[in-house]
DNA sequence: ACCTGAACACCGTTCAAGT
DNA sequence: ACCTGAACACCGTTCAAGT
């Protein structure tokens, strides 16, 4: 009486991650699950608690690949910490605009879900680096939550569509992006 | 054979309202408005074409009460438009602390959902008017832009608990004020 | 040890029937 | 003209019964 595993948690998660951008949170049922991976939606049950646990695996996962993409964006060889602000502000929109749904998840949790805080310091590892080289050692918390929430704050307004009335967005990020370099960085120029 | 009125629309987003900061987005089913406002689930469909018509006006409702609350921040009598700016930043930041779950969904707003555009201009017009003051005529509007997404952006995060890890957040928020004040103002000094 | 069908509570929505 | 009960489809979740 053994018992073939039908699927699996990472399989499960995958799902989730697609669903959610296809359908978004309200199309991420347990049944959609199960329906993608082949299986009953009882089943799911065995792998994951509940569909709300469901949803914190896939916000997990998406903030951990947000941490690898910004990790991975900065040129450690350049000597400009203005350039790395850059590239690590660039990269931020850039997962954004590939994920929406799971990008307003991070900062937008529903009620019960929180983020562990393991997650939170993978995705801050990188900007805390730029912010340090930018701001200075005593500096670089309160540099790099005003860096994070104004990145975080233009994204979701874009995402959101408040952006509409006109004018060029990308050309208002990069305004926005010097803007705040300015106001973090040691000695603005 | 007329037929007595048993509620109202605004006493039915008045509930709406309440619902969502007590009890989520998920809270909000239309069986829990109706049993607030002492009628049956079906009735609510002669007022409101369905729930996300509900949430509309829920979320329109709290967005034209922040451009109020906005509006009455600022000493208009003020010659210092900084002050004017951190004025009208602890008010919204006020407002997301009284009506966290309302907050959140103006900026992040479900898939469907679109807010009207004359809502969004009567939360920016106060914003704005201080901006061009702050830094001119011609840059108050993307000025205008990078403060907001700093606000929105910061209290959102704060809202998610994502300034956990410690520090003092209101000293972090005034800090954050002061960066994005010079940054975005003419002559920083 | 995993999978499923059946069942339950709950939700959004429609509609015929009441007054 | 508004209100309601009944009904339907859909969802999350549990659990006994299968293999």
């Amino acid at each position: 009486m053994p018992a073939p595993e039908r699927t699996t948690l990472d399989v499960i998660v995958r799902a989730g991650r697609d669903l959610l951008e296809s359908a978004g949170l309200e199309g991420l049922t347990m049944q959609a699950v199960a329906d993608r991976v082949g299986v009953k939606a009882p089943s799911l049950y065995k792998r994951v608690r509940n569909r709300d646990g469901l949803v914190t695996l896939v916000v997990e996962a998406t903030v951990l690949e947000l941490g690898e993409r910004l990790d991975a964006s900065v040129d450690d060889d350049s000597a400009d910490p203005r350039h790395k602000f850059v590239q690590l502000a660039r990269a931020a929109r850039r997962f954004a605009h590939a994920h929406p749904a799971g990008f307003r998840l991070i900062f937008a949790p529903r009620t019960d879900l929180r983020l562990d805080s393991a997650e939170l310091v993978a995705v801050s590892a990188a900007v805390l680096r730029v912010a340090r080289e930018l701001a200075g050692e005593e500096h670089a918390l309160p540099a790099a939550r005003t860096a994070t929430a104004w990145l975080n704050g233009f994204v979701s307004m874009e995402l959101a569509g408040a952006f509409n009335l006109g004018g060029d967005v990308d050309q208002a990020f990069d305004y926005g992006i010097a803007r705040i370099t300015e106001a973090i960085a040691r000695n603005p120029e």
